[in-house]
DNA sequence: TAATGAAATTGAGATATGTCAATTCGGAAG
DNA sequence: CTTCCGAATTGACATATCTCAATTTCATTA
């Protein structure tokens, strides 16, 4: 019951998985991080945790001391405001890194909350921080996400500064799918992992809007959706409404 | 002309500026780095840069080599959508650092114009990258600033995704305040140093808009403001307004 | 299979903000 | 000091999105 596919399929090599044989591990520990390089990172990693639907990753002004890589399944970080609304900050994927905005705290700066049954690495940071020190591509590597993460934090302000409901929710899809495709998914008919409350959320729009959005893009064809069934029926349409506009949420 | 009251306080140790001596230092190259290790980090940052107001210190695309530490003056980020309109991604005060969300690229992901005549620091990011690896402070150090440019990005999003005009005005002019302090200025009367145009740009309204709350917040007694003149008047009033609300724009 | 509650959809009406247009203000240059 | 041009303000009107309310659909549990 506890079994995901993935530990199941490591039993062979002992209770820790791999990163080296991680197919993920190009999105999360890329490239230029040699093979004796990553055995010290496995060291420091506690793989495959699985958090079902509904269960917290971490918790917000909880004690910041790790970050999480998503190896399967999906997540969601929020922040709670004064008058108890959630606000959701963002969907992570598998092969994406959650918590890396908290590093400059003693406390989480949000919480994270597994959309589906998911599984996730645990990174410590500090350990981290010792590490990057002796491997330099590690360094860099952590630079890099950050980076793109503060890239992408600023390209979702842009979309939410100046865009219509229409242009943020295809840009959405859009991005969705890209990073499906990038796990080697397919690209055009896929499953939202949230419910369209947290796309209401996440985009700054009413529920309602989201709703009333999806039908208009399926009555012009673009889409088709049921429940939470997406099928891409015209992406150079959708990609025509998102264009001019800051294109992309998370495309790393 | 090209003197500066810094550059010239320099002269007495050489050209360089020393970081140590800067008052700013505390700010961007904080406290837990000693004193050896900052003159290693004198060795690499261009100080001292003189930009008139207008002029770019960057500009999206060009090739992406260094970031840059504001000494004086006020500094605007801004992307240029395919429609050729310019939006405003931040503003930059001294002591703040420039051009962070840029390293995981070639090429810098946006423009960083000086609002007023301005000094920087430039700092080439291989080399911090190199130091970093020595000293571990500083690369811990500059996951923090990365980190916290993150979280302030993150709060803008929020703050554009559910907040009304008059708040995002009321956190922009609060944050302002705050970080005016934090450089030892006064922080209920000071000058604003961007036009109502970015700060429409940024916040992600209207001029209109952006003229009417002024006005707005004045008539209830909130500021007073001729220009780019501002008094704030009733700071609690203006707390209250944002209160239960994504607080801050970059707080640190 | 039926029952229950949450999520999603749809409609109607309210409203904050955008757009367009007309002044007014303010600082730079002569 | 006057002129001039961009910046800022103000007004009137348009509209996208929100809010409130009523169903409908879906998923989970009994």
């Amino acid at each position: 019951m506890s079994e995901t596919f993935a530990s199941t399929a490591s039993k062979a090599k002992g209770l820790q998985q791999s990163c080296m044989h991680c197919s993920l591990s190009n999105l999360c520990v890329p490239f230029a991080v040699s093979h004796d390089e990553i055995e010290r990172l496995e060291d420091i990693i506690k793989q495959g945790k699985v958090v079902n639907r509904g269960e917290h990753i971490f918790k917000e002004h909880s004690t910041f001391r790790s970050i999480f890589a998503v190896r399967s399944g999906a997540i969601k970080t929020y922040s709670v405001s004064e008058n108890g609304e959630e606000q959701v900050t963002g969907f992570y994927l598998p092969g994406e890194i959650i918590g890396l905005d908290s590093t400059n705290t003693d406390a989480y700066s949000c919480s994270a909350k597994a959309l589906e049954r998911s599984s996730v690495c645990e990174i410590p940071f500090e350990q981290v921080e010792d590490l990057a020190t002796k491997i330099p591509t590690l360094q860099h590597h952590f630079f890099q996400l950050m980076s793109k993460e503060i890239q992408q934090s600023r390209q979702l302000t842009m979309l939410l500064s100046k865009n219509t409901a229409e242009e943020r929710i295809a840009s959405l899809i859009v991005s969705l799918s890209e990073r499906f495709k990038k796990r080697k998914l397919s690209n055009i008919q896929f499953r939202l992992p949230m419910p369209r409350n947290d796309i209401g959320s996440y985009l700054g729009l009413a529920v309602e809007t989201v709703s009333r959005v999806f039908t208009r893009f399926q009555k012009m064809g673009l889409i088709s959706v049921q429940g939470r069934e997406l099928v891409i029926e015209n992406m150079p349409a959708l990609l025509e409404i998102i264009k001019g506009h800051t294109r992309c949420i998370k495309d790393e």
